[in-house]
RNA sequence: GUCCCUAUCGUCUAGAGGCCUAGGACACAAGAUUCUCAUUCUUGCAACAUGGGUUCGACUCCCAUUAGGGAUACCA
């Protein structure tokens, strides 16, 4: 029994039953086959959306595949419950994978397992292939052992890692191998590299271009000494098997691409196109960071949902990103789908780009401005099902009253109203339509009482008040009534003589806005007025008495 | 320390040696629109990190410097 035996003492398949079990993927021409491949460790981040839309849009738009797979190989790091969040998150923003897990977390595809701890055997049929082949060792180091190794290679000047000479276990002889296996010594699997540090070698980026990098000589770990591999290795044998032919993950792999290409080729595999991108960031202070799972809220995609913003326009801004071209186009091509837009892999910046809340806030805008009451309100609906009890309440006792309110300055308006940018802006917007909620501070009964001859103005009001008044009748009244009461009936009459009047028209207009809504800034009132209804309006407007 | 990536208005960026007096969008400021706000329209503000080359000519190519980021794990 050789030492292979003793370290896989179980059955395994053979790499042949494998090739012929995952076949090569039959596509035409042109398709592109990409893959997203997070780790179940907690929340889902709004920079894998990020690279989970470009993978999406890549292998859609060239009519090839898209899949998910799960990469749980350190056990230590899962969290419970995240892999489903994963599988809910890309559906919530309706990237579909074709392939590894639906939204509800169901495998589906034909080169499943898509889990990695699932495929244990899979990558240990590789690796006792490499232990025949002389391309992988069992190495027994300890942790003293690579720290010693570590200090001696520091003081000593040289380049730290476990290669060459420094490989202690690289060309142990088979008895002491077995010895140490006998014995029940823990060890890991490492790739034996025939590379040379002093050897340069040129690789190709989708993004970066031809780059530069010493050539790999270090013998990296392949097996863990639980038995699974690390993210190299399963990297290379999953998407090989699986058919990748474009990885696009995050650049915080770049450094590694040597070390992948030089095991694509040592096991005899095409590597795939690569592309790196960069993450998206952060300003700290006055430098620039990873938008971080630890300190920021907005990393964590459910962040956008809590605050309500409509996921298509977090989607058309990570588009914005990803290809700065997309807002040309969607001002071209206002009523399509974003799917139609053509992504870009080469259009992609370099650069990481700082996350924009005011450029969000803005398409968001767009975006909801866009929608149908009845759309706006269903929407507002299903955020205040998760978010807001109050809300919710509102609305249930309300909703016609509360559609007619959303359905101002939308409803049949050649420019829509752009301000409301997520679902929580909305509460602000509607509540002093509802006498629970509304109330006239003090702040604005002094606005009011500044005004010369309010109440007089109001009772003058209050006869001819109507709530069908058209815009155009409303604004006549007022009129009538700035005459009447020596207030100027525009801003540049008054301008021309503010002594001889008591105001403005807007002045005037600011007693019953104040009045009927217990702000300075809303929409038209006399669509207000219309909405609110007469009841509602005159009481407010009697209110003035009080004051 | 070593290796790798990156560097244009406040932000996202356009820019493939002469089309650049450096373009657009957001933001900001001013003005216009029969009331405030939001729209809409007009106008304005504002950038090639620094220093060397190469070239008739450089934002663009090369080299250094500086500054950011990443890697250097039995994490991904």
């Amino acid at each position: 029994m050789s030492y292979i035996d003793k370290i896989f003492p179980n059955p395994l398949p053979t790499v042949e039953e494998l090739e012929a079990k995952y076949k090569r993927r039959d596509l035409p021409d042109g398709a592109k086959v990409t893959r997203v491949a997070p780790s179940p460790t907690g929340f889902m981040h709004i920079g894998g959306i990020y690279t989970a839309l470009i993978c999406e849009r890549v292998a859609h738009q060239s009519n090839g595949v898209f899949f998910l797979r799960i990469e749980d190989t350190d056990t230590k790091r899962e969290v419970e419950g995240a892999t489903e969040l994963i599988c809910s998150s890309l559906a919530n923003y309706d990237i579909i994978p074709d392939e590894g897990f639906d939204a509800f977390g169901n495998e589906i595809g034909s080169y499943a397992p898509y889990k990695q701890s699932a495929r244990k055997e899979i990558y240990q049929a590789y690796i006792k292939q490499m232990l025949l082949d002389g391309r992988a060792y069992p190495c027994f180091a300890t942790t003293e052992e690579l720290e010693k190794l570590h200090h001696d290679q520091e003081i000593s000047g040289a380049r730290p890692g476990y290669y060459g000479r420094w490989a202690k276990y690289r060309d142990s002889p088979v008895e002491k191998i077995e010895e140490k296996l006998d014995a029940g010594v823990p060890f890991v699997i490492r790739f034996k590299s025939h590379g040379s540090y002093d050897n340069k070698i040129v690789i190709q980026d989708g993004l970066k271009g031809k780059i530069n990098f010493p050539e790999n000589d270090l013998d990296i770990v392949i097996m863990k000494s639980d038995g699974l591999p690390t993210y190299h290795f399963a990297h290379v044998i999953d998407d090989y098997l699986m058919g990748t032919t474009h990885v696009i993950r995050g650049d915080e792999w770049l450094s590694s691409l040597p070390l992948h290409i030089q095991l694509f080729k040592a096991m005899g595999f095409k590597a795939p196109k690569y592309t790196h991108i960069a993450p998206i960031q952060k300003m700290d202070g006055d430098s620039r960071r990873k938008l971080s799972k630890r300190h920021d809220p907005e990393a964590d995609v459910r962040y956008y949902d809590t605050v309500g913003y409509p996921r298509v326009a977090v989607i058309e801004y990570l588009l914005n990103l990803v290809n700065s071209n997309f807002e040309d186009w969607r001002r071209n091509n206002q009523t399509k789908s974003y799917k139609d837009f053509p992504v870009s892999l080469n259009k992609l910046s370099p650069s990481g780009a700082l996350f924009d809340f005011v450029k969000l806030n803005n398409i968001s805008k767009e975006i909801i401005s866009k929608m149908t009451t009845d759309e706006i309100y269903s929407a507002v609906y299903d955020w205040a099902k998760k978010n807001d009890s109050n809300l919710l309440a509102l609305m249930d006792s309300n909703s016609d009253y509360i559609k007619a309110i959303l359905s101002i300055e939308r409803t049949g308006a050649k420019n829509a109203r752009k301000d409301i940018a997520k679902y929580s802006d909305v509460p602000a917007e509607i509540e002093y339509f509802f006498d629970e909620k509304f109330a006239i501070s003090d702040e604005m009964k002094n606005e009011i009482r500044s005004i010369k001859n309010y109440r007089e103005i109001v009772n003058a009001y209050i006869p001819m008040f109507n709530e069908n008044d058209s815009k155009d009748i409303w604004f006549g009244k007022m009129i009538d009534l700035a005459s009447k009461f020596n207030f100027a009936k525009n801003g540049k009459e008054y301008k021309a003589n503010p002594e001889s009047f008591n105001g403005d028209i807007s002045t005037l207009v600011k007693i019953f806005r104040i009045l009927i809504t217990g702000k300075t800034q809303t929409p038209d009132l006399s669509e207000i007025q219309h909405v609110m209804g007469k009841d509602r309006v005159l009481s407010r407007l009697n209110f003035v008495n009080e004051i």
